[in-house]
DNA sequence: GGTTTAGAACCAACCGGTCGGCACTATCCG
DNA sequence: CGGATAGTGCCGACCGGTTGGTTCTAAACC
């Protein structure tokens, strides 16, 4: 691998654990057998490989978990949410879901300090959020979603939901929270739908 | 105000904003107008000072946001979700609000390298989750909650949905994302007992 | 031969933490 | 009553180590 990948994957690393601003150069470059002349010789500063860290996590993480799912237009919108909650599922089941949303533990460190990154972060989750919207618009167009469903106001919901669940389940180190919470997402969006809940949920 | 209260007030701020690891404690006593050596003779190190602040925080939040809403027995368990809402919303509101929660704020930033303040704020998210949970067994018990109502799960789900929202209330600054998400919550909760909807809820 | 890498020395600024000492007050003892 | 003692609150100077970042030479590699 190159010099240039290593030092993107192992900042991606340490970075997701230890936070942008807890995690040094030198941390980066040892952990990852990088001398720092080379460093410097890929990228200009600590804060432009946090933009490129982060832009190519964010392509990958739409590619992996919001492509084949909810953007996914072989499936109906239905499937496609719960594809979508399989793949996050996935994800915080892992030994890196254990460390929380990267993107979510990146907008807490920076949103109030370092403004262009901020942005960044906004515009992605937006572009999660809006994914979400339209699935639900299609659904409502296709009649599998009641014509008066507020989209918007629900994938946002969804979206804090999961940001939410991640961070209890890095606090709690209990990855339970986050069977438990998509569990009642995935309910929700049944009885949104108007489809039998699962015999775990309450009816109303 | 003694120096030692002024460091506290001013440390509370300043990790609120720029987070622990990134608030230095030269940072903080200049803000604060007081000493270095001054500080050394309240407190034994950061580490100590993060927790005596973190532990009057909790109190306070205690005290002012759940102690006379959830825990309130003069309200009925309805009455009471819907004060702990009120709360939670003015707090969001606020300016300090626009920097997210911050409790979730140092979980995310010390959950994966701090396991001691890992644990205090696992033990007081749960103590918060618990309350909510007495609260729906309350009214479970009393007919106002169907008895097969999981209060358990219901409370962390309200409290990740809470935790998600502040997060993404700081990533876009825009205040509205928490009237909406609280605003989804006011509507479920009434779901789950039966309640007629409030009309910008969809019915399932 | 241009791209990539290694190595090392270096910088100013900053980090958490320590040092001896200086006022002020309250108490105790003769 | 007066002087020694002890505790409190505070101060400026200073410590070793680390931070992000720079600059150089020289060797690999395609």
């Amino acid at each position: 691998m190159s010099s240039r990948q290593k030092i993107l994957d192992t900042a991606a690393a340490l970075i997701h654990t230890r936070g942008f601003y807890h995690t040094s150069i030198r941390d980066i470059l040892q952990a990852a057998s990088v001398t720092k002349s080379n460093f410097y010789y890929h990228f200009e500063s600590k804060e432009q490989l946090a933009f490129v860290v982060l832009g190519e996590r964010m392509r990958q993480f739409y590619a992996i978990a919001i492509g084949p799912s909810i953007d996914n237009h072989e499936l109906g919108p239905l499937e496609r949410f719960e594809a979508f909650f399989d793949r996050i599922l996935a994800i915080g089941r892992s030994e890196a879901g254990e460390l929380g949303c990267p993107f979510g533990n990146l907008a807490q460190e920076i949103s109030a300090v370092h403004e262009p990154l901020r942005r960044v972060l906004s515009t992605f989750f937006e572009a999660c959020t809006e994914a979400m919207e339209r699935c639900f618009e299609e659904g409502m167009g296709t009649g599998v979603f009641p014509p008066e469903l507020p989209a918007k106001q629900l994938a946002g919901f969804i979206f804090a939901q999961i940001q939410g669940a991640f961070l209890l389940r890095k606090t709690y180190k209990d990855p339970e929270v986050l069977e438990s919470n998509i569990g009642m997402l995935r309910g929700l969006i049944r009885d949104w739908s108007g489809r039998p809940r699962s015999p775990t949920m309450p009816s109303p």
